[in-house]
RNA sequence: GGAGGGGUGGGCGAGUGGCUAAAACCAGCAGACUGUAAAUCUGCCGCCUGAAAUGGCUACGCAGGUUCGAAUCCUGCCCCCUCCA
């Protein structure tokens, strides 16, 4: 009973809630909600009917009374009609739920007057995604080795898989027949797909780049498979993800400028045919910007794209070894033409600093694997950096990884504990860390975002940037110097 | 009692005259990781000195010996394993 008591609290008293909800029959319904919690519920009956309340009141915009009806009803509340017919008092919304998604996927609610962030909604067929968000990065969908319900409690709004991955293996037909990703993963919220524009740069080594489209040799079984903008966009519908991205050619740094010019020109040729091939309308299809470090080049990569009138833009080609202020400035250059009202994708950044350096530039989404990646390794983000559980002087630590932390792992277990997994090569280890880090991301955009809306921005990232430690430029220079050579040697 | 095999750095285990402070693997210590071919990769890992190169010392069961030079060859001793009695 306790937990549910908190629950209700939390819809009353969190910032991040209440501040989507700003209007009186909203307010009402998110009242008659928690007296059905009152009702006395089981916790999962209670925790379901959180979840659809809360979408139900933050799309209320895109719902029909019907809609709206169907949807509690489905979550097991009774439906009062004077609360229905008071949330819809205004106007109710006209056509269907996917052509009015399409027409307004993203608004703004708030503005930073002294820089260029901002926190915004994106809105999906599969829910809401507030906006500065960072999306967990489930390549072969799952994020490795939590489950939706876990990564739901971690704060995820949101995740990413990958169009290459999942044509090679299981292919987009048996998910297809499966009722599509969201079915097939279990996870209920919305989803992005990426579309094997990385693999073009990760597995350089297998692929051959034509006009046509990119061929490549399977990692797997060494087939070969044609990946053209077109074939990318199919896939991606039978997959239905509620982000596609169109196939791309993300290119290395350093990247010589006639590669990069041939690249990116390329990339906008792929963009539009992409764009005439996408079909399914409750399918957002961001454009995606490249040109490496020209700052000409990129310039004009988003020019076309913005001429093509996509309904969200992603940037891609950085944070593939150049230093931060060449990313940062590239970023600037993006951002200073990409529309206002369209919303802004990251691709592939970052780590906490770069999230800060992303917003404060205007950026609205990222995706990313390294806070996943390196919790596998045992590297746990705290407000200080990070910190490397390995550490013989975690041995005997009672502490939890970060004091005031409210993950689960942290909730629970000492850094004795979790070193003692990673030593003994635990899976658990992996999971806990796993947790804590995505849990650390997806709480710091949070804040972020809650930081936009109070106005106090850049007072947070000032204050956050002054204890965090990131990896000195100088290390990770050397151990990629390290790295080239020792690859060279064998 | 007899025959055979063997004792190498924290572990396991290569090495049979100089290229050996001694392979590989494990353990240990430290670092990295940015649209995931990643539970991965890199470095260190006898002691002392040094940022490092280097230098010094000790070392392949123990004690002697042969040799310019020995973990490696010879002699004796100690210990372990297998088989026979």
């Amino acid at each position: 009973m306790e937990n549910i008591h908190s629950a209700i609290e939390r819809l009353y008293q969190d910032e991040t809630l209440t501040a989507d909800v700003d209007d009186a029959a909203a307010k009402v319904l998110l009242h008659w909600g928690a007296e059905q919690i009152k009702a006395g519920r089981t916790e999962e009956e209670v925790r379901q009917v959180i979840r659809t309340l809360n979408r139900v009141i933050s799309r209320r915009a895109f719902l029909s009374p019907a809609e709206a009806r169907a949807r509690l009803e489905a979550a097991g509340l009774p439906v009062d009609e004077a609360v229905l017919s008071g949330l819809w008092a205004e106007a109710p919304a006209e056509g269907t739920l996917a052509e009015r998604l399409v027409r307004a996927p993203f608004e703004i609610v708030a503005e930073d007057p002294h820089s260029a962030a901002r926190a915004g909604i994106l809105h999906t067929l599969h829910g809401d995604v507030p906006t500065p968000a960072f999306i967990p990065v489930g390549t072969q969908a799952t994020v490795k080795t939590v489950s939706p319900d876990e990564l739901r409690e971690a704060g995820a709004t949101i995740v990413l898989a990958n169009t290459y991955h999942l044509y090679l293996r299981p292919g987009a037909d048996v998910i297809a027949e499966l009722g599509g990703l969201h079915r097939f993963m279990g996870w209920d919220g919305p989803i992005l797909t990426d579309s094997g524009g990385f693999q073009v740069f990760s597995l350089a080594a297998n692929r051959q780049v034509a006009e046509e489209g990119v061929t490549f040799r399977s990692h797997i079984d060494g087939s070969l498979h044609l990946f053209t903008p077109e074939k990318v966009i199919e896939v991606q519908e039978k997959l239905g993800a509620d982000i596609v991205m169109p196939l791309d050619e993300c290119t290395p740094y350093p990247c010589p400028r006639d590669y990069a010019e041939e690249a990116h020109r390329r990339t906008l040729r792929w963009a539009e045919r992409s764009r005439k091939a996408h079909r399914r309308p409750d399918q957002a299809l961001f454009g995606i910007v490249q040109g490496s470090v020209y700052p000409d080049l990129r310039q004009e990569s988003v020019e076309a794209l913005v001429a093509m009138d996509f309904p969200g833009y992603a940037i891609g080609g950085l944070s593939v070894g150049e230093p931060k202020e060449v990313m940062h400035a590239v970023l600037e250059v993006c951002l200073s033409s990409l529309p206002r009202e369209k919303p802004r994708h990251l691709l592939g950044v970052g780590s906490p600093e770069d999230f800060f350096e992303g917003v404060a530039r205007g950026m609205d989404m990222f995706d990313c694997v390294l806070a996943t990646r390196i919790a596998r390794h045992g590297s746990l983000l705290v407000r200080e950096g990070r910190l490397n559980i390995h550490n013989a002087s975690y041995t005997r630590d009672p502490r939890p990884i970060e004091e005031g932390c409210t993950c689960y792992t942290c909730r629970h277990f000492s850094r004795a504990y979790l070193r003692h997994l990673f030593q003994s090569q635990e899976i658990l280890g992996l999971r806990l860390a796993t947790l804590h880090n995505l849990h650390f991301l997806l709480r710091l955009l949070e804040d972020i975002r809650r930081s936009i809306l109070n106005g106090t921005f850049l007072a947070f990232k000032e204050e956050f940037l002054s204890t965090f430690r990131p990896v000195p430029e100088e290390v990770r220079q050397n151990e990629a110097a390290h790295r080239r050579r020792a690859r060279l040697r064998s």
